[in-house]
DNA sequence: AAAAACCGTTGACATTTGTCAACGGTTTCT
DNA sequence: AGAAACCGTTGACAAATGTCAACGGTTTTT
């Protein structure tokens, strides 16, 4: 269960993970299986856990004052579950975040991390990569969100997220936008004409 | 002039810079000065320098294909002007970043600033938890543009931004929440009713 | 001092997007 | 097998936001 991790891990950085490391690597992560709508953080809630995503699906939103859901991030495999503000400044999540397929984890706190890139260099450089990364890509979603319409957004986010569109229903999609289900579907509808 | 640098580096991290270090700073960061209008960063080129602002004002933005400006950041005193995917990647910015007021920096390539990372552990530190704090940020703004409306957005900006909203002209806030500034004069007007 | 550029506002109108209700076709649960 | 929940679509209408043109008051440039 851990190889896909380490496969990962090994993908991202250059340097090789000697068996050793790869040892502290097995032992520190705690695999966790979650099932269709379980939660795995909830508002309110400190998140104290990150979870690498061995296998399955799930979702980070929040909900207003009105019930209404907003997604902000979906995860598949080889993604990473975790409330950044609420693990490093240790408040009250206002997201949740749930399974939305049967899913396997392999799960960390904050403290094992911050450990774990203390004697593994390559994690650290993994994590440091992987922040360049999200950065890189929160700054693309943002740009996007407020200079293009609705249409166009959906256009690349199906460009470049094929395998969301195929996972995930689309008034999850619809949130991830920022609108909802019924202008999704119109605009697609007006797309394949 | 590298007085505010330090300061910002020392209030950032618990650990104290040394003299030795400190020169170190200064000799790398190079001093550089803008008028209002002029470029930091041009859409087409790779962005070579990180700027740390001492005095002044920026803001970053992209031209879509009817020539509209959309502001992606704006910038004063004690931020960093930088686009972080051309500078990372090496790939050519669709941004601009251009004063809005004469500005005073102080810049340093990518390569000095590992080297400086390398050498200087606070330097290391406060770059890490500025990347941190800006993760956390860009989280909130894209949380706040999916699911609120304009005036809402508007009214949270306007709270933690008061310095901006004084600062720069309408307009440029409107472009930056990603509405018209006619849109933002009419919200602005309701809102003292 | 004159001209030009910039800025915020307003009105009239167009476009986009949201809301609400209903439907039929799934899939899931019991 | 039957009931319930879920999902995407559609129509009618409402609300939010954009577009375009114009204005007067600034500030900046010449």
């Amino acid at each position: 269960m851990h190889a896909k991790l380490i496969a990962y891990i090994s993908q991202y950085v250059n340097l090789p993970l000697t068996s050793e490391e790869q040892a502290l690597i097995v032992a520190t992560f705690q695999p966790k299986k979650l099932r269709k709508k379980q939660y795995f953080l909830q508002e309110g809630d400190v998140c104290k856990y990150a979870g690498f995503i061995v296998k399955g699906a799930m979702r980070q939103y929040s909900v207003d004052h009105k019930g209404v859901e907003h997604i902000v991030h979906l995860f598949v495999e080889n993604y990473w579950a975790n409330d950044r503000e609420s693990s490093t400044m240790l408040t009250p999540s206002v997201y949740n975040i749930d399974a939305w397929e049967d899913t396997e984890l392999l799960i960390i706190t904050r403290a094992e991390m911050l450990d774990l890139m203390d004697k593994i260099p390559a994690m650290a450089q993994m994590i440091r990569l992987m922040d360049e990364r999200n950065a890189i890509v929160n700054q693309r979603r943002l740009s996007s969100t407020i200079s293009n319409t609705a249409e166009k957004r959906y256009e690349e986010f199906a460009a470049h997220h094929q395998q969301f569109v195929q996972r995930f229903p689309q008034h999850l999609i619809a949130s991830y936008l920022g609108i909802t289900k019924e202008t999704l579907s119109r605009i697609r509808k007006q797309g394949t004409k």
